[in-house]
DNA sequence: CTGTTAGCGCATTCAG
DNA sequence: CTGAATGCGCTAACAG
């Protein structure tokens, strides 16, 4: 590959196609008709010198970056790894290209990082379980089109694209309560912090009004605050086994604490599920590789960035677009077993 | 909306403060001379009115982006990921801002998504574990400063930065066979394809040479070629229980296979450490929690970004730079028993 | 349909 | 040291 030596310019193709730079603009564009044996040559000329338009020059001429800002939280983690899988996919058929950035889940790097990108003008939002204020969103939102995965946001219902974690975690507990389990406890997640509060306040209802349908009072010493993380749930089990009210079984409300659990209870001796059944949240790749591999919950990630990516496409193009309530499904694997 | 929001230009700044948009251009850039009240009033009209200069103006007029490309084989990778914090850090403190692409270990992906980077004007590049032929890479090394990490390229030794695998592969037998295993099985990562070779193969040297070492000749039928996925840790253990040669210790290339194998040998009642010790390499941040705790080889994956931010930084900047081979970290965890 | 012309916002000579 | 004048490469009116 002979590259590049002084950088080719719409000039080029116009001269080498014998038309004007705008002819070249249009075909290019398509958004203008142009005789198609010009079209041909302008398009020949392209190929032949390898030309590729300048992104800067378009974008200061346009006002448009033809970019979209995908904000995630953790490059690192396998459900937001997924839904940017979704999203590249759903993004890659359109003109526009997805700029990445990553909050850390600390809302000060999250603010910088979205600075970056307006910074880069992106012409639109896609945001994975943002901590920032519902004010900054709500005052993004009448700057550009929108799109908040995984965190629901009040006077943005219509921008949000969440999953059931209610109804996922009431089958969760049902399945074991049909599975002969009447001791379950349950690992929650964060909960104090307002801004994550949802997922895991959800989670936790889900499981007491399960619980509750069977007629089961849910007992707070069967309950333990985790934050989301494989340590708390290493954790809660040292709680869970002080506090002494026995369970059969823990439902925690991710697979990284259903992780720390189960280190916790190997190291106590108590088998998986033997003595002690496990269900966890979230699916991560992993999860299925434990020892026993774990039952969890999975979301549709991937589907749900392919769902941001065309809302946000639509609202692009002012189409009108509508982003529904995805519901999670319960893998079983071998940590619950069934008791009599 | 756009009534309150009006862009704000240099040309506002310098009205204000004013100066011409030189004397703003300047203070900005810091490469002239500006008398210090002038300096003083542009600062504060560019506090005033939350200035922000057009990234696309700026690149336009003067041919730099000021941004780095970052290529990532996989967001989700936690390793690939820590790389990245280390890059993100390293970049930070400089004008330079990182832009991030996705190859998803598929060289047709990589490529598109390097183009779209070139295209972006990226002044320079950082790539990590390339599938691109080394002629593109060698081509790209004569466009910009490059750094290619977890990858050596014939003719770009300056530019990469890589672990010592052999060295790290024969301390992680050595130890085994300090704990008193003889018979230790390797997993090797994938050998085949030319361009993920360099690890697997190293690390399949450094587990053979261990065992010459220690005067014990490697047997074939104790090495199962795998592909650095679970799946193939779980295939694995199949294929040595089938050859039937007995062995009291396992060393796979990667924690995902270790992870396979572990369930692998769950699934058939084998015991982790009692029947068979385990050791993987890269300390993904699950194993820690496995049951058991997986001894495993610790690569300095932050540092390792921070040093290839500084290598590109020193590039961009003429300076001279070097990447040292770094040395990766035995970590000592219960899924190793000592035997007699 | 197509060529010409004016900017987009900023860095950079080039004169003072 | 500083202001005025040129483009950077491209899009978008504006005439033909």
């Amino acid at each position: 590959m002979a590259a590049s030596k002084e950088r080719i310019t719409i000039q080029d193709i116009a001269e080498q196609s014998g038309v004007s730079i705008s002819t070249v603009s249009r075909v290019l564009s398509g958004n203008a008709g142009v005789t198609e044996p010009k079209r041909q040559a302008v398009l020949a000329a392209v190929d032949k010198l390898d030309y590729r338009p300048n992104l800067f020059a378009q974008g200061l001429a346009s006002g448009q970056s033809m970019s979209i800002g995908v904000m995630t939280q953790n490059f690192g983690s396998a459900f937001y790894d997924a839904i940017l899988r979704g999203i590249i996919a759903g993004v890659e058929k359109s003109n526009y290209s997805p700029l990445f950035a990553d909050g850390r889940w600390r809302t000060d790097i999250e603010r910088r990082a979205l600075q970056t990108l307006l910074n880069r003008r992106v012409d639109a939002l896609i945001l994975l379980g943002t901590q920032l204020d519902s004010d900054d969103l709500l005052d993004l939102k009448k700057q550009m089109p929108l799109v908040i995965v995984s965190r629901s946001v009040a006077g943005l219902e219509q921008n949000c694209l969440v999953v059931d974690n209610y109804k996922a975690s009431f089958q969760a507990t049902t399945h074991l309560l049909d599975r002969g389990h009447q001791h379950i406890a349950h690992i929650t997640g964060a909960l104090s912090e307002s801004n994550v509060l949802r997922d895991g306040a959800q989670r936790l209802a889900g499981y007491q009004d399960a619980l509750r349908k069977a007629g089961i009072e849910p007992s707070p010493k069967l309950v333990v605050e985790g934050s989301f993380r494989s340590q708390s749930g290493l954790l809660a089990i040292e709680t869970l086994l002080t506090r002494g009210k026995p369970f059969s079984a823990i439902f925690a409300a991710n697979d990284q604490m259903a992780t720390g659990a189960r280190l916790g209870l190997y190291r106590r001796g108590i088998r998986v599920p033997d003595d002690v059944s496990l269900i966890g949240f979230d699916d991560q790749p992993h999860s299925a590789y434990m020892t026993p591999p774990l039952t969890t919950v999975r979301q549709p990630a991937e589907e749900m960035g392919l769902m941001a990516a065309q809302a946000v496409l639509n609202q692009l193009q002012g189409k009108p677009f509508a982003l529904p309530m995805v519901s999670a499904e319960l893998i079983v694997r071998e940590s619950v077993k069934h008791i009599y």
